[in-house]
DNA sequence: GTGGTCTAGACCACC
DNA sequence: GTGGTCTAGACCACA
């Protein structure tokens, strides 16, 4: 993992982890490499990682039981759905179209791009 | 014109002028705001509109007259052109297809969406 | 202000400022010392202030204005009223009156010490 | 029993013991559970319990006979008065009254809590 | 071992 | 000037 300029890294982190969750690479229940762990393997700060899972904490994505680790929550699936959908909606999706709208493109112009939607996830 | 968090004010601004100018209600010739006035429209700091108009200038979006004022180039419509496209093919279409995938959607889920498209912009 | 063993730096300084807002020596709106000031009147580390601020921000209390500073929200007094009073009637009250009660105190030795909360504030 | 966040497991335990002397549900002489036993009742890693044991020992509440487990000891009830009524005049009371004045509670507002105090204790 | 707090200092983008 | 990110390292309480 590299860290492109345009996000903070801890917030980049952060994303990766619910990806993981959303794609179910990682199930609630599962504890998350320690603090410790995680900033050697991503090769940042501890500091920089503890302040990516409370703030995963705070939104209930994550959970920390004392002096043994943060777990994946029951409803971290659900809190990220959610958040990723209202993100889309909201944001990404009308971007999406003002841009391309901008740029004269046409609903056969973007039609392929969409096949890759369709394939079944592994 | 209400800021969001995401993206600092002068980018904001500076994007909002070359969607004017994309969409022809800014023609290559036309006199922007004066510094002065444009700070007082989008109640901002003169600082953070020279810092866009200087910014504008530099990619040669629009051209400084001494004395005068900021004119919308010649070229300019090309330039923002040719910088979206850019940056739909290569940020804007894959996040979207990324962030539609994790949340499960579909080619129909998109299409409908993909209808306002092809009527005429005004 | 010297800090006490039981609670942490930052959690003392922005329940400080909790307790300023709610006693009206705060007001919404008003702007509160910047990181560097707080940190330097506090004889803290900035990033102790900060931690202090982000953590107020999110719960609403202050709001940031990119590049000015922070601010007490409009909505500040209400969230901090409702937040003491359903940890006075969630956790204190119960705690008062349990360990009371352990003490073998009656409501005859409590008295005396209400006459205090009559008084008017200045 | 399930554990706040806001004090650590170990002082937790030890309390709920100190509750069950005061309140005489435990007797001086009383053998306490094992710290094997405890820790599996309490759902919680024995060295946890040998903490809050070892604490309690330290102060005088129990005593320790080695091979055979620990008791409470004589002087118990009196050493957990003491400490208690230390802390609430020292430490409980003060923050009952600073947190009932901020959200502007009277006298009377308080007054109708006060009456479980006086009933018999069973 | 675990997380959490705090410091000192550097560096950044932004207003 | 403002806040914010990140590092390196120390130290702590807790399980």
């Amino acid at each position: 993992m590299d860290f492109k300029a345009s996000k903070s890294i801890y917030q980049q982190i952060a994303e990766s982890i619910c990806d993981r969750i959303i794609s179910e690479n990682l199930q609630p229940g599962d504890r998350i490499e320690s603090v410790r762990d995680m900033a050697a393997k991503m090769g940042v700060n501890q500091n920089t990682i503890l302040k990516t899972y409370t703030d995963l904490q705070q939104v209930g994505v994550i959970e920390n039981q004392r002096g043994i680790g943060y777990f994946v929550s029951e409803t971290s699936k659900q809190i990220i759905f959610n958040q990723r959908k209202k993100e889309f909606y909201d944001d990404i999706l009308p971007e999406f179209l003002k841009q391309a709208s901008l740029i004269r493109l046409t609903k056969e112009d973007i039609l392929p791009f969409l096949n890759t939607l369709n394939q079944t996830i592994s």
